[in-house]
Order: structure tokens, then sequence, then C-alpha cells
DNA sequence: TTTT
DNA sequence: TTTT
């Protein structure tokens, strides 16, 4: 796998308490949402927080990190790839969901 | 805008002709796909190609660019910040789609 | 000046305040190190923290944010290009130094 | 290690090609440089190329890619880490170097 | 749904 | 010379 191709970068907080689940495969995967914030000033001068949320997922030895040392409200900086996916909605119909898959984490401001 | 918190880098090949159109604002807006592959070897030992698929846009003076320079197929590097939008569709259903915004482009391979 | 083709991300600790110098020409000039550190555990199962030290430089409007905001022991993260230049000792030797020419900074931990 | 606190990424051409040696340990060791260029124009409209010089490292499985497949004047993107040692001239002088250790590698334009 |  |  060369990430040099397919890369992401994000630093924000948790919205959420990850969801830790382990597969019938034995793989655990960790799922939770980060927000990244950009703060700037409008035309009136007036401070603006603009928020992005993403939903991020992990496979194993990087879910097993997120289930043991974070939480909700938490700031971090995450690595990962961009991958979107189908799946089927209960009246089946096709749907796209594009999720950060995390490699890499650092907990951030102690 | 501190481009830190929420960066995107892709090196892939377009899958199309940008679209470019012109908003009522006066804004450019230009759209593509982008797909990055990640070629690897399964536990057969064939060599497997993976593709993933993202939608890209970019504004104003980077979607002049992507008119004058860039087409179908050719490979690119980009970088840009991961954003979801809401949209509805024509039954009135909130629909999320996740895009790349663009700041910077690279023509890779001259 | 694109910035996909020479690109330096750190995420440490300033070693010392920043110097700020305003140069002849009236550009403003800042200057400091800073650390980045890596923990791991070696062969005997001990805690390693191997220290890599950096030169960082910013220029104008970024060399005016690190005057007013950042001090010695704060964690940032930045981004920037890596560049090396030469200068002459007072003996006319020629020597190198290799600077991170810093764009973009984010105070980090509050 | 944490590939996040210390990121580099650099796209360019080979100046030379890659020396490679064994060392006693049995580790292999690949060096070469890289040219990063810069394209702009000045304040007389002039088009105007700056290259900046990279000295890049690579060890072991890397090395001998780069070994195989890389050779001067190449188109490559890398991604590594910032490391200044500290050597002795001849004359017992303190000297600094920085350099890219690399830790992947991607070839462009076929 | 987070944070400053 | 920083920090955990």
């Amino acid at each position: 796998m060369n990430t040099l191709r397919n890369k992401v970068q994000l630093i924000g907080n948790l919205g959420n308490d990850p969801e830790v689940i382990t597969l019938e495969s034995g793989k655990k995967l960790a799922r939770f949402s980060l927000a990244t914030n950009d703060y700037y000033k409008n035309n009136q001068g007036e401070k603006i927080t603009q928020t992005d949320w993403h939903n991020l997922i992990a496979w194993n030895k990087t879910a097993e990190i997120i289930e043991a040392y974070v939480s909700k409200g938490q700031e971090v900086a995450v690595e990962g790839k961009l991958m979107t996916r189908s799946y089927e909605t209960k009246t089946g119909e096709k749907r796209f969901i594009t999720e950060v898959v995390v490699s890499e984490l650092l907990m951030l401001g102690k």
C-alpha cells in the first residue's frame, strides 16, 4: 500500500465516544466522528467558526488504541486514507458513504 | 483558513473531463472525479489493483487552471480540504455527499 | 509557488523563545528551534524518547503571529518548505544550513 | 514511531544515480540528492525557476527499491522524516548535515 | 456531535 | 534547547 497516493490529515475534536465492535472475522473496527474547526472573520468583522464533520474508522491495532485512549471531546491529529463505499438501505436503495480510514493517531493537548 | 486542520492529498488520474460552470454569483466551479490506485499482492500472490474514486471540486482561479490544462486520463497531484454537504433529492430526501475542495494542483508526467 | 513539491510538517515543542528581527528591507524574520519527539520501546523494553531538533524561520505576517503568540516550551504544528542555504564563516569557509521556512502555524494544547 | 510529528514530502528529480552501500551491520543504505523546482514570475514578469536541493537517504527495503528502480533525472514523490546529524571533519571540527530519511517512494511520469 |  |  503506497500511502502517497491517498492521504488525509485532520486535526480536530471527537464528537462522540468511539464505537468499537469485533466482526465475526475477528477484526476490530472503531468508528467515530471528528469535527475540524476553521476560525475566520467575515465581512462585518464577526468571528466565525466553520465546522466540518468527518466519518472516521480504524481497524485492529489502531482500533484498540482508540478504544483504550480516546474519548468524546478530545483533540487528536489523525492520518489515513479516503474511501467511499456503497451500502443498501432497508428499502433496497444504493447509497454512498465516504470515510477516513485512520492509520496514525496522535493525542494532542495532553 | 488554517489548512493544517483539514488536508487531503491525492495522486491519481482523472476519470472524466472536468465540468466547469459559472454560477450566477460569477464564481467559477470545476467538478471532476479522480481515481487513486493501490497496487498490492493478495494471499494467493496475485497482483491486485484497488481503485478508489473521489469527487473533486475547485473554485475560481483553481477552476480556471483546471479548465485550461487538465483533462480525462491525466495524472495529477492535488491538495485540498475534505467537506461533506447535504442536498435534497427530487423526492425531498436529505442526502450527503463528500467532496475534496482542491486548492493546489500539480500536473505530473508532463 | 506550488507547495505540493516541497512540504514539511512538524508537531513539536519550541526549544527557545523566537528571535524576531526586522531587516533593513523592512522584512520581519522570526527564528526558533523546534523539538520533535518520538517515543518507542527498545529491545530491553525500556521507554525511549528520541528527539530531533529543527531550525525554523518565518517571514513577515507569519513572523508577527509567532512573535505575538508563541513562546518557549509551547506545542505547535507547523507546515512549511525545506531550504538549504550557504553562508561564510568568519574564516571564509563555506558552510550549509538547512531550515524549515514556516508558512502555517497552529497552536496546540490550548 | 509516530510519523505525524515529523513528515517531509517532496516531488522532484534525482540529481544523481543513488549510491547504495551495505554497512558492516548488514544494513543497506541508499543516498542521493533530489531537486525540487518552484516556478514563478518575478517583478519584471520574467519566468523564474528556483531549485532547492535536498540530501536523501533510505534504509534496507526502501534502499533496495531505490537501487533497483530509480536513477538520475527521474521524477519521484517521496515521504520521510527530517533529521540532522553531526559528524567530525578530518581536522576534528564538528559539522551538521540535515537529511531526509525516505520511507515511501513513488515513481512518477511512468 | 466536538472545541476555542 | 522542548515536551510526555
